[in-house]
DNA sequence: GAATCGATGATCT
DNA sequence: GATCATCGATTCA
């Protein structure tokens, strides 16, 4: 079932353990249709927490985290690396959740030929695993940015491709929390959720 | 297997 | 000029 808009007006947190488990699919010209399994996510929330984007008001990059949610935040970092985002609800509140690891469904050869790895010889977690190899598997770059993950939507194909959410489909995953990775502030606050049986996380939880 | 470190550029102070 | 929601190569074991 693919999720509209309404799945993602909630607060990050509950969007975040929603989303564990949840079918992430891409479709883009010439790269075909890929598809995974969420495994891994982060919540990251509005001005308040001070390791969000959005911490201490809207900047340029952060300005989309703060209008409607649903929308993907992409963003590029370390010189070298974009991540995925969806941004969340409460209205007026600013919230993003960050997509750290999948597991492979559709297009797996076409994730090893951007990830530049050998289909038949690459583990799972070398080619999902981690939310800057999430992005180079799928293709996803600063072009993607703003575009719509909810099923209406993005029914039209958008100028760089297409991004759907479905939920519902596979069988209810293990949820667990733990902190967040690479984060120096607020390194306490455990809005890590992952499903700790998948092989493809990026760490295992705490 | 675990620890360390350099690459590389946008963003913000 | 420092920081960074990372990754892969290298080192040591």
């Amino acid at each position: 079932m693919y999720v509209g808009r309404a799945f993602f007006a909630a607060d990050p947190v509950t969007v975040a353990r929603a989303l564990v488990g949840a079918v992430l699919e891409v479709t883009a010209p010439g790269t075909g249709r890929a598809s995974g399994r969420i495994v891994e996510v982060e919540a990251y929330g509005g001005p308040d927490d001070p390791a969000s984007h959005a911490a201490g008001g809207p900047t340029p990059r952060s300005a989309i985290m703060f209008g409607p949610p649903g929308l993907a935040y992409v963003y590029f970092i370390y010189g070298m690396h974009h991540c995925l985002n969806v941004v969340t609800g409460p209205a007026g509140s600013a919230g993003a959740v960050l997509i750290r690891a999948l597991e492979p469904l559709e297009g797996r050869d076409g994730m090893a030929v951007r990830r530049g790895l050998d289909p038949l010889r690459c583990r799972d977690r070398d080619l999902v695993g981690g939310p800057g190899r999430v992005c180079q598997a799928l293709g996803i770059d600063l072009a993607w940015n703003g575009l719509p993950v909810t099923a209406r939507a993005s029914s039209v194909p958008g100028v760089a491709g297409r991004l759907r959410l479905a939920v519902g489909g596979e069988p209810r995953s293990r949820v667990v929390s733990s902190c967040r990775i690479g984060v120096r502030r607020a390194a306490e606050v455990p809005w890590r959720f992952c499903d700790p049986d998948s092989a493809c996380l990026s760490r295992p939880p705490d």
